[in-house]
DNA sequence: GTGAAAGCGCTAACAC
DNA sequence: GTGTTAGCGCTTTCAC
């Protein structure tokens, strides 16, 4: 079952001797002039130069640059799945970002497994990556300190840099804080009274942060905290969010079932959020009539889906931006800098949220304030 | 603004030379071992090389291994775009195929653009990349044949190899005319006599197949085509189809205000048939009571939809995995072979698709057959 | 303004 | 069984 050596015509490559021979030139000036180095050139020689080039479909070759310069021109994108939306998302702004500045970008699914993470790191090593984005915000990054080591750069996304992590480790994120207390706040001030919080087993530093935004803004409301309003998911979920997304329907029944049920809820992300939506309606209730709903990361589907998700949203393209700068050295980087970048969501009203009905909890709507 | 020498301390790249020198043995020894030739090799110098591996924590440089053999790991993905769920799940089943034979993916975002594409190509093929998937189906491959006549080797997806395309270009494809066939039927058998298609402007040769097999179905069951029942989008829409599914609403309420309108609606793929089903609610109309509809492609996301939609899948793991085979070369490819896969859609029955409501046209449902 | 030559890290003859 | 060596295609001093 041997590979037959398909299609054995492909011309033999053309290197920068074949041009140089072309050219009437030495394989130094055609590398000059490849560089931008041709300022003092004679216009002829560069002239005959160019025209080798495309006469005879030169392409230089990349590999062997890099082998010589050790600067290489792909980038290392792990996310945990790109069928998730948000990361695909992700994925298609910092790719076209990426290409701005001439960058390739490797995709991987790392599936917040950490074994994975940690060969995917050092298999890009190898491949000669030097630079890598991690979606995931695993709270250790331990695993990937033997490749930080080697002098990777690493840039951690959606987490934000915590005590432990190493010194080169740079990060982008949002205030994951701030977005679930502005998520919540604005239930609060449409009136609602009961929020329940949906969230996954999977524990993450962005994960706990919405949370804890979402416990200060009840706080602050003099609410009541309770327990029993957060729902976190079963122990045997998948790690791919997205087919969890259909357990978060068993969230929202449970928590419908209750005594006293939520009028409104705030999920951790977008697919969780149409997840509820879809459990809502599966109980015969209407969104947002008889139960509220705000999602988190305004990914491209929540305004499509029915009614349109109010959400919290992250400004991706700024964030993808950052990381391409630092990548690019762009911005200085020192011991005593805060170069980790945390950017504030925004909440996106639309459809999926309203006042609670008149017939439900106490308090009429308090709109004094606007979010 | 000159950009910082980050991280000064990264240890020098540990070499071939220094795994060699610290096992007191060649280079050629060292290779061996790391290229499987240690059959022969004495007990003791395998240990000892293995041991200075381990100790050095060497990587081997992939770039200088490829300068040497030019064979890469790196293989490119074009889609039109990863924020459209179907191509993000391609991307994610094709990663993980690649993964299992040590090949890593570029991902590139193409937008349909036949410039983009061709920048992607001789930008991959500069970095050493030698095979890459296309997934869009334009219907000229015209743009992609200097890299081909390099030596580029490309397989197209979802797109069956037509008339004019180099001999060289394999095809892996679902067949789209049987899965517009088999939706249609479906809907046909279920009762329905009035049925739309939903498409977008951008011509590709799938779509163009989906629609054959509607009228297909259409003609073989004897109901009369009508061309109003066609709904084909605007010509000013953007090229990334998800932004496009937003505009599929009007499509449907233009449907929905025809004299005679349709029971049900067929669409070229689950986005539109998620925007078409936004579309129907909007008119205050339920799904599948008043209009049935179905998909196409089964992305994850269709289980998840409310109701989960009817739709035509396509194999893509299988797909995927037939294309890692023929970069491999585990398949024999010669000019009189078939080499391209056309594998069968499958109708995936959910709940977006029902009988037509007894009031509405004629013939009771007749379910004889079954899909 | 242009050229000669060394070498990036590796593989694979070929020699011993 | 293991070592020596020639290059893969490029960049970059350093001469001229």
């Amino acid at each position: 079952m041997m590979a037959k050596d398909q299609g054995e015509n492909p011309r033999p490559r053309v290197t920068i001797q074949d041009v140089a021979r072309a050219a009437g030139v030495s394989v130094s000036t055609v590398s000059n002039l490849l560089n931008g180095r041709d300022g003092r050139m004679r216009p002829g020689t560069s002239r005959r130069v160019r025209q080798a080039i495309v006469e005879l479909d030169y392409q230089p070759s990349d590999v062997a640059r890099q082998l010589r310069t050790g600067q290489g021109r792909m980038l290392g994108l792990i996310v945990p799945s790109v069928a998730n939306p948000f990361w695909a998302d992700l994925a298609h702004v910092f790719e076209a970002e990426a290409l701005r500045y001439g960058y390739q970008v490797a995709l991987c699914n790392g599936e917040r497994d950490p074994d994975r993470e940690r060969a995917y790191v050092e298999d890009l090593w190898t491949s000669g990556v030097r630079a890598v984005i991690l979606g995931s915000s695993l709270p250790s990054l331990s695993h990937l300190m033997p490749a930080i080591r080697r002098g990777l750069r690493l840039i951690a996304f959606d987490r934000e840099t915590i005590e432990g992590d190493d010194q080169s480790v740079i990060s982008v994120s949002v205030d994951n804080r701030v977005g679930g207390f502005i998520a919540t706040r604005y239930l609060l001030l449409l009136g609602h009274r009961r929020i329940g919080f949906i969230t996954g087993r999977v524990e993450t530093i962005s994960r706990r942060q919405r949370l804890a935004g979402y416990q200060q803004a009840i706080h602050e409301a003099g609410v009541q905290f309770t327990k029993e309003l957060i729902w976190e998911g079963h122990s045997t979920e998948g790690y791919v969010d997205i087919e969890s997304a259909k357990l978060v329907k068993q969230g929202i029944v449970a928590l419908l079932e209750l005594p006293d049920p939520p009028t409104a809820i705030v999920t951790i992300n977008d697919i969780y959020a149409i997840g509820v939506m879809a459990g809502v309606r599966e109980r015969g209730l209407t969104v947002p009539t008889d139960v509220s709903v705000v999602g988190f990361d305004d990914i491209v589907l929540s305004s499509l889906v029915d009614p349109p998700l109010t959400t919290v949203s992250q400004p991706l393209t700024e964030m993808a931006r950052f990381a391409i700068d630092v990548i690019r050295g762009a911005h200085e980087i020192s011991p005593d800098t805060r170069t980790s970048l945390v950017v504030m969501p925004r909440l996106i009203v639309r459809e999926s949220a309203g006042s609670p009905r008149p017939a439900s909890t106490l308090a009429p709507p308090d709109t004094s304030e606007s979010a």
